[in-house]
DNA sequence: ATATAATATATGGATATCCGAATATATGTA
DNA sequence: TACATATATTCGGATATCCATATATTATAT
């Protein structure tokens, strides 16, 4: 897997909302993202067989479906990657510090 | 910044491995680069002004040079994504561990 | 003022990318 | 078999990207 080619997968606003629905969701058949996000059959396939070539997604069909997840040999730096950049920054910063104030059931 | 033209700009060999000598050195000279990558200037010159116009890299004049460093108002999601993939995979698993054997000049 | 070194930009052509529309394939069901 | 649903691929055109070459700009030195 070249870096510069994961890149390009991810310079396109389609395949970054793919594959956040992917991360987000484990697993996603190819319906739910036309339904979700909105486009073309035709266009969502043509950049999940992109994503597939580059062994970014795993796919699987089950009966008439197809389901797409993350392919679980993708280097850790990929992965790495992913991960830090569907997280915004606010929520990233506060991973490993406490609230300032709990609320709890007792209140 | 758009996440999208980010990763259009790391996904050109040559854009990487500018990113990683700017990385490593803190600020680089045009001239470096070129000598270093063993590229037409105008090849380099031309993936500066890409990174330049994106924020991505800040110049500075100063006599005849001119000297790139990363912009330092460079979002934290991008300047970890550039931390994350200049460094080896072994290196990154190895960073919060203990070497299992240490030699020093005692010896 | 002229020359030189460092850097930037413009031009034109080859190639790549993206999309909509049309079509093909695979599965399930009547 | 025939038909419907889900998914994949092909085609053609518009646009973007990349490069080598040539040229422009800026600063320095003579």
């Amino acid at each position: 897997m070249q870096q510069t080619d994961f890149f390009k997968c991810l310079s396109d606003q389609t395949r970054l909302d793919i594959l956040k629905l992917v991360m987000d969701k484990q697993e996603v058949c190819v319906c739910e993202l036309t339904a979700q996000l909105n486009l073309s059959q035709p266009k969502i396939s043509r950049h999940l067989a992109l994503l597939r070539n580059l062994s970014i997604l795993h796919d699987e069909r089950r009966g008439q479906w197809v389901y797409y997840s993350l392919n679980p040999d993708l280097p850790e730096w990929a992965v790495a990657v992913l991960n830090r950049i569907f997280v915004s920054d606010d929520l990233y910063q506060n991973l490993g510090t406490q609230p300032t104030s709990i609320t709890t059931h007792c209140d």
